[in-house]
DNA sequence: CACGAACTGCTAAAATTATAGCACTTCAGC
DNA sequence: GCTGAAGTGCTATAATTTTAGCAGTTCGTG
């Protein structure tokens, strides 16, 4: 199993994990911590169990405490969640996406970083493939 | 309250929402087709039913049957989803967000698309605030 | 060493979500 | 005006999810 369903998470579970995801790694106290509305301490590592039970997360002790982090690499989790978005509110269209993503300007984008992805469009359209696939 | 609060859906609400969005509306039957796991008719009534009650969605009589549509527009509703992914994922930046769509081979974007975001790109740059009026 | 603090593993119970089924309505065709 | 198909509204029940609490372990400190 190497896909961890993504789909199958409960709202708990999903808040969890993007938390984890957030912050890269947490113990049990970082979630309580992070979560707006948290239920006691039991009841989250009672879920972190579960979450890594059905392998979407995995633990390392760290002195006394436990530290867990997503199973999946952020940027696969990452990928998966923008297409489904792509699919759902885009009907497919990935430049469609970009542009809300560009356009809103709650998530100003710097000038250097404009500069990169006019590059990287430049790119994406003369090579026609932009690699990134290593599996 | 208009206020559809979009943490709180459960896990088929969540797939009964895409359902919607993805098709712009649908009816009880639709929803079912679509459901690639679908429980009943009746639980996929159900849940429309509270979805309505909950405010994500409102019907319209279309003949004999009710026809579903988001309550929030898509537009607004793809921009909360975009923005939670953006934090959670890629820390906050929409540039690296942006990146990852781009060099996703799999949504192949069209030369022409290419285009138009650079054109996209420069404006931001320039006018370095989108906002302004635009009436 | 004994103690308290900070953790973890459980398990059972509460709360929420998901499902099915029944009764009622509407409409088309015979 | 019947009859069957297709829909809908409910409500009770099953299943999952969420939560709390207890018992045990480890670590730092007086």
């Amino acid at each position: 199993m190497t896909k961890p369903n993504a789909g199958s998470l409960s709202r708990r579970e999903r808040q969890i994990m993007d938390i984890v995801y957030e912050r890269g790694e947490a113990s049990a106290a970082d979630v309580v911590e992070a979560l707006p509305d948290a239920p006691s301490y039991s009841a989250v590592r009672a879920l972190l169990r579960i979450l890594e039970e059905k392998g979407h997360v995995s633990h390392v002790e760290q002195g006394k405490k436990y530290l867990f982090r997503p199973t999946q690499p952020r940027q696969a989790a990452a990928t998966s969640a923008l297409r489904q978005i792509v699919r759902t509110f885009f009907g497919g269209s990935t430049a469609r996406a970009v542009t809300t993503l560009i356009s809103d300007d709650e998530c100003a984008i710097s000038d250097e970083d404009l500069d990169r992805l006019t590059k990287l469009i430049e790119d994406a359209k003369h090579g026609e493939r932009i690699d990134g696939d290593h599996s």
